[in-house]
DNA sequence: GTCTATAGGCAGATAGAC
DNA sequence: GTCTATCTGCCTATAGAC
């Protein structure tokens, strides 16, 4: 299986993406996507007139391929735990590319976000502690985790803590110890 | 006791805070303080050169204030889970006022600050996690509170949390579910 | 301390040729 | 689809008068 070259459109959502979630929604410009990407400022305008429609764009693909990122672990992984770790690695890649959260890096941006951008961002919290809260709620049924409380809450505690783990592990380059965080949130979902 | 009327500096470093927790550092200008503040911006380049050494002052000033928050702490409070609930407190604050924690809104924007900025915020989470630490150490040796693991992991835990609960609760308009991860936070300390 | 005026550059976005 | 050229407006910052 060969990957085929990306278009333009899609080498642009990468730059984009990267600098989004490096430098945030206000902290980057089309002409640094220009540079990186080797096309002029006004050609960028062709694929995404406007910024907006841009990062809209990026949110939309971002939460595609978290969708599909979840459900390869729904197929791949049965025990809750197995589950739970596999959702918190994909935090780790973001890490390791020294990236933030897309949606958590325009959480804290969201106040100057266009409107469209603001639910897109909602959404995607959404999703995923929604997903959460059904692998807790049937780990717990099937007797391979235990937490106490509602389910919807256990998965508001690991969004949170991730996503904050997340921002001051990039500040502090030290994914290490996000990863011991994230290894120990699990440990207080084994069963004892 | 009276308070005295700010200066322009402190008016100015009122307005440039608000700025920051609510826009970050990539997404105000003097212009805007300008027009809150009612003095030009040329008159502000008077009080802070540059935009750097602007918000270097606001994060001394915050870190200061924090370090405040949390003597009164430890002079009011005698129980670790008072002391933990009081510290939790302090995000509520700021999280009604419709603003994110400072120093989380500069992680996000970490990597296009000055560098002066970048040690300073690392300073205040550093400042932050270590008083975590002697309070929970000092609680549990007490046998006030159990929680299993070192003191500084358990402390990087509550600052991780809180921070990312932030960033979620403002987008969300949601004290409540803070609160309520807040309190189930302590409750996760409380002796069984 | 505060102002007006302005520099010099970058922002997002458009017009029109190829 | 991509380009050059350009617009308008905002950005940080400075000069110099009051």
């Amino acid at each position: 299986m060969t990957i085929a070259a990306p278009d333009t459109r899609t080498r642009v959502l990468d730059v984009a993406e990267r600098l989004v979630q490096t430098r945030g929604f206000n902290g980057f410009s089309y002409a640094d996507i220009s540079v990186e990407v080797g096309i002029s400022k006004a050609s960028l305008h062709y694929h995404f007139p406007t910024k907006a429609e841009l990062v809209g764009c990026l949110v939309e693909r971002y939460e595609h391929d978290f969708h599909l990122a979840v459900s390869r672990i729904d197929n791949s992984h049965d025990h809750a735990l197995d589950r739970l770790k596999a959702y918190s690695e994909i935090y780790v890649r973001v890490l390791k590319a020294d990236r933030m959260c897309l949606c958590g890096m325009l959480a804290a941006d969201y106040t100057t976000l266009p409107d469209v951008i603001q639910k897109r961002v909602l959404k995607f919290f959404q999703f995923n502690e929604d997903w959460l809260t059904s692998a807790l709620s049937r780990g717990r049924a099937r007797k391979e985790i235990t937490f106490a409380g509602k389910p919807s809450e256990a998965a508001h505690l690991l969004v949170s803590t991730l996503e904050g783990a997340m921002l001051l592990a990039r500040a502090h380059k030290d994914i290490a110890r996000f990863r011991l965080l994230a290894a120990s949130l699990l440990k207080g979902l084994a069963l004892k």
